[in-house]
DNA sequence: ACGCATTTTAGAAGCGTTTCCATAGCAGGC
DNA sequence: GCCTGCTATGGAAACGCTTCTAAAATGCGT
């Protein structure tokens, strides 16, 4: 026996055959008398054996393997906050089911090389992490009959696949509903990455709630963004030197709320009492900045969670057809949105008040 | 033929055997006369075949696919941010050699059960993020043969593993320098998680500095914390309580800076005016807080790129001879601390001046 | 037309499992 | 003593590929 220890080099020391070994590691000793299965049991013990997965995949013709697939538009983990919290999600579902993950970065957007990447049967099911607009991950269908559940894009029926995603729209509804009953009528956006469905979806739920409580829409004060802190800073700088502002700034993300925040502070605009800003998404510094951040929560894990169940029950009863998930959120109120009637005009500044919502620094 | 098409479905249709086909396809063309070539190319092309990765493993017995092994002890990637950079620059490096990565969370701590999960003949080789003290990971020699790197923990010789690291001493000894050269001579300090190297190798570093330079350490000012930040909220408590002040708080990391400011806000403690704080890691909010912090920034990413090389360089030259990277971290001043010529004594505070790393607000 | 060196191609033995099916051995019933 | 029905075990094909080695086909000089 050289190298690592098979079944046949336990079979041998054990003196039975390889099937005899087989069934008795996987849990089928009922068959055999019991000198016999403690005999295998202990060659296998003494040699140290160790089932190869490999092989074991081919014979079985499942791996125990699902693929999470980041989409090429951002390949970099790192900027992609939104799947960690998915990842821990899937891999806490995974994990007592004994399924490994296999994580895929295709680099190409040309989608037959991105597909014979993913599927080269060494997975049993594939995750699509936030696949954007016009992704090569989204032709699935011409390239792939593998189990895929999409998570972090709420995408349109004719792409009939499954998703689990938050719910972009209810939860911006709520957070517009409640900054105008915070008393604000003028009211900034910055929008997302105009790729992600998400970036739509929350403007869509912001302009449909405007519409609904006949608040006017300014479209000089509708920015555009990409989701990215600089871009939160870009729209700060064009939005503030209007000579007119709005009393509050939605921004469809958390980022760039961060963004827009610092540069208030550079232009030594008060946040609040001058302006108020909103996020979404609860990332986790909201809590911690300088001007705690006033946003919409949502459990990406759960996300994660859900759609690894999704796909292991696709896997398991071949059940394929799409399914969409969405997940609510929850406001989060802390300090950076002030109530509109304390202001007694976007140019006047009440220097102090106290109300919830309000500074307490 | 049924199911996906195989080498001996396209041998079939080119008319030749599998043997061929498997030739050409791998780029062995220059076996082959060019009709030959052609007619391969093309059957492949019309069938849609795509070799099956997990029969090629077990022929070449080799994976392609290297394994990132996360310590049970932080088993949520979410709350292991180290773990992202790092997993982008093994990403990064792999990627272009058409490597994979599996990702492998063990949850149980018993070593035999972890190095089962991890050593199965799915994988050529695995990349073990930040091993604690007593983690099964690093019992690796007892369980496993294949080639393996650690990161994330400069671990001592006996362990006999390949490691890459950022050089905890030299970045906080020359953090410590710095403060000192701003004339602080009372300084306190916030331990990270004693299971971590790097908790005692920051620690160390920071005694040896002071005591080089004849600084008093008051080890009442030397709280312990485990990395998270509600420990620092936890040390600014217990610090803050005392009857005299350091002038100087240094955290082992930026997540304790963070709680323990977040703490100076709510108990008013001016900073950097009446108490300056430093953190360890350089953390993407760091740079955005309410009080920008001063820290040491190292890059990670480069970790996690040059872990991967080692271990491929293992993998491919079988020399498992092991080795140790440091890498060296820099100093990012920001407004968190304020030379200590500027306060009369701990108690009395100067409100207004302006140096580098004095306040701007 | 023959042998020899070369170029092309194919056969077949793995890789380490799983699993279907067959076969011993052995009671018991007749 | 023969068939039946167990239980306990083993044989062998299959999974889809790689690769070593052998064989067929070709070209050349003679």
């Amino acid at each position: 026996m050289r190298g690592k220890p098979t079944l046949r080099d336990v079979a041998e020391r054990a003196g039975c055959s390889i099937t005899t070994v087989s069934n008795i590691l996987q849990g089928r000793s009922h068959l055999y008398r019991e000198d016999m299965v403690h005999q295998v049991m202990r060659a296998a013990q003494e040699l140290g054996y160790r089932p190869n997965s490999i092989a074991r995949s081919l014979a079985r013709r499942r791996t125990a393997t699902i693929g999470v697939v980041l989409d090429p538009q951002h390949a970099r983990l790192t900027h992609n906050l939104y799947a960690h919290d998915v990842l821990d999600g899937i891999l806490a579902f995974l994990e007592p089911r004994d399924y490994d993950i296999r994580l895929i970065t295709p680099r190409t957007s040309d989608p037959a090389a991105v597909w014979r990447r993913i599927d080269n049967g060494s997975i049993d099911g594939v995750v699509l992490i936030a696949p954007v607009m016009g992704s090569p991950l989204l032709e699935w269908r011409h390239y792939s009959s593998l189990p895929a559940v999409a998570v972090g894009s709420t995408l349109p029926d004719e792409y009939r696949l499954s998703h689990i995603d938050i719910d972009n729209t209810s939860a911006m509804t709520m957070l517009v509903e409640w900054v105008i009953q915070q008393g604000h009528r003028a009211i900034g956006y910055i929008k997302g990455h105009p790729l992600h469905w998400s970036a739509h979806q929350r403007e869509q739920a912001f302009r449909r709630v405007l519409d609904r409580y006949g608040v006017p829409i300014r479209e000089e004060w509708v920015l555009q963004g990409d989701y990215g802190p600089e871009s939160g800073a870009r729209a700060a700088e064009q939005l503030l030197r209007q000579s007119e502002l709005p009393t509050v700034v939605m921004a469809a993300n958390d980022d760039m709320a961060i963004g827009f925040l610092q540069q208030c502070r550079t232009l030594e605009i008060a946040v609040p009492e001058r302006l108020s800003v909103t996020g979404f998404d609860d990332s986790s510094w909201a809590e911690r900045m300088g001007i705690p951040l006033t946003t919409v929560r949502h459990d990406r894990y759960q996300v994660g969670y859900l759609a690894a169940q999704q796909l292991l029950h696709q896997i398991e009863t071949g059940d394929t057809h799409p399914q969409r998930i969405l997940i609510n959120g929850a406001l989060v109120v802390r300090h950076s949105v002030a109530p509109a009637y304390a202001l007694a005009s976007p140019a006047t500044l009440q220097p102090a008040f106290s109300t919830e919502g309000g500074s307490k620094q």
